[in-house]
DNA sequence: GATGAATGAGGGTTCATTCAT
DNA sequence: TATGAATGAACCCTCATTCAT
């Protein structure tokens, strides 16, 4: 990768992508933990750059303002959702599937903690459009990844063929975005509350007990 | 404008307790429509008291605090909540009572804007435990209702034996506050969505179309 | 001028506007010995506020922008300029009136300091397009005052006919400024300046010196 | 672009010094621009080591200090200054001299916008005694050379014996000065204001138009 | 009670400068 | 030498809050 392609003297200190990169993730690491404690607008620069043991004048040069900052956090956490989807679709049936996000949605996303920015990113898309509409292109992708993988056990019999995809897997991203809700909350309990969301959607699904077996 | 309905109180009260309970609503009402638009902190106390038509110093004479006014906010908006379900237990069968609570969330929420405001609430407990206890509070009132509510439709025949009420009513909260979410990023049809969600409730509790028709 | 002219009960505390603008001057004043010392973008608003004897946020509420301050600055500065014009404009002979105003140009602007920030106005306007409009405005007025005073000494046959009094008026504020440059760097004697500019000017004007006695 | 000219100079001289001189223009060159555009303080190290095309830190290694910066550019400019009265001193009789000197300040001083930066050096001498000494002795000697051209067309007969040469090359000097300051300002036309100085000072200096032509 | 005026404590951002390569 | 990366020290401005009328 750092292979010397074009012999031309470099004249200088050469540019490192690779150790920017790792910053960059640093910096990001530091503030998606700020951002949990405090929000994103009762977070400070100082108190950022400080937790990713970073200076603040260093920090803005890797995001030219707060604002790129929070957008890029997001983002990241956004692409942190897709990954999840692609992992679920590879389940073999679809109780399994399901088990299995609902699982890594509700407990193991990393101590819980990160469970609050889900909130913090829906309380500024709420505001700011150009949030918003970046939310809403990752929710877009994930959904159909949802839908389509409905349509897929509708074919292979294994769930009703009376229900809409598209907007049964709305109705899941928004149990989803709930449980996580109450879950940072504190008002439900995640295993509880698990085991009753998998049976409600099965049921919803028109799932036979059998074939989910 | 400032007539005097109670010359004189006795007890030595200080001034008329209309007017003040009156301005307190002013107060609130402005300072949730700037809540709305930018976020509790976001939210200048300058902007929050021209929006309510008060001075700043005046504001301060009934919330001595920034928190404290937000705090009061956010019990306003759950003892609206809870207004709300009162309603609901009032319905005859489970469906229409479902339908019911489900177009007042989505749709009639005062032109959709106020939903941005539960995200912000929810945030805000996500990270101030004392917001988050108030907020548990009034859920658990709430999830409680709709629990007995399930309970009562399941001695009537109407919803399967086999669920249970707690857990079920928790799952009903988390799909709403998710609708919320999904409907003021605009990332779902309102009325598609809520017909959907009717449908996935109705069907997970073991309601015959027949018996909710 | 406080009269009461509407006895409407005036709630609260009432706005007085002469505290106001004397405040304004005051700021003013601070701001005018920074600018002074250290130039308009060397000088710090805490520096400005601290020797206005006002605190920094205070500051802000007469002036919403540094610039602004600057702004308010010299065109305060350009009044007193044009204030110079008016009392010139009344001596009886030109060469009085010559004297007058080189005097108090050269030598009791305030003990000499102010020089330096004729020549910051100007730099200043030398760059930022919105001040070189007002400098030049307030210029043409004291410029055109000049040549009208020339016209009318031409009149009185105290000047030579020979001369094309706008030109000539624009040659003096050269002058004028110029010799403002060298005395605040200390380069010129102020009164032998004075007194070669003096008789440069009538000799240049065809004053005969009779005229002049 | 390194070409190695002297592969090996003795003396241990590290490197180069002919290509020492050269950046050291080209950066001098990068910040008379900036200067001209912001002023010395506006101006960041940033943007002058960009518009020079080198990196800010190779620019710290010819100036170790921005106001190393300013000062070798201010040198550079009275050097420039120098230069012009030099060429003046050699013109044939006093009008040619003087027609000769106010059009080259005046007209051709590279697209006048380096007139800003005579007022940006004279407002920054104005508070910074350093930099005052320096602009004063560059002063210094072109008001010596003034005077003595001055005192050379006295003997010539060609000016008046009852001016004083010193106090009368400082007001010419306070008239250029004064000349650039209104041409910056763009509230003078260059050429009319030119041809009225030049009338003004041979009168002033009592030079009989047939002396002079 | 109600308003205008005032302020200490930061907040985001920039900048001259240094370090590392 | 020359460049990329890093930083401490401000700087302008704002905000929650208090004081004075």
């Amino acid at each position: 990768m750092t292979r010397n392609v074009l012999p031309e003297t470099p004249l200088g200190r050469p540019a490192n992508p690779e150790a920017r990169a790792h910053r960059r993730e640093q910096i990001l690491a530091g503030a998606q933990r700020c951002f949990v404690r405090k929000g994103f607008h009762a977070a400070t620069t100082a108190e950022i750059s400080s937790e990713a043991g970073v200076s603040v004048a260093n920090m803005y040069q890797y995001f030219p303002t707060k604002d790129d900052l929070i957008r890029a956090m997001i983002q990241a956490d956004l692409a942190e959702d897709l990954d999840l989807v692609r992992l679920v679709n590879e389940a073999d049936t679809l109780a399994e599937g399901l088990e299995k996000t609902i699982r890594l949605t509700t407990a193991e996303h990393e101590n819980l903690s990160n469970l609050g920015l889900r909130l913090e990113i829906l309380a500024e898309a709420a505001r700011n459009p150009r949030i918003a509409a970046e939310v809403r292109e990752a929710d877009a992708q994930i959904t159909a990844a949802v839908a389509e993988m409905i349509a897929r056990r509708q074919l292979a019999g294994e769930v009703s063929n009376d229900i809409d995809p598209g907007p049964t897997a709305d109705l899941i991203m928004s149990l989803f975005d709930g449980m996580i809700g109450r879950i940072a909350l504190a008002a439900s309990n995640p295993e509880a509350l698990a085991r009753a969301a998998t049976q409600l959607i099965l049921a919803g699904l028109g799932v036979t007990p059998k074939a989910a077996d």
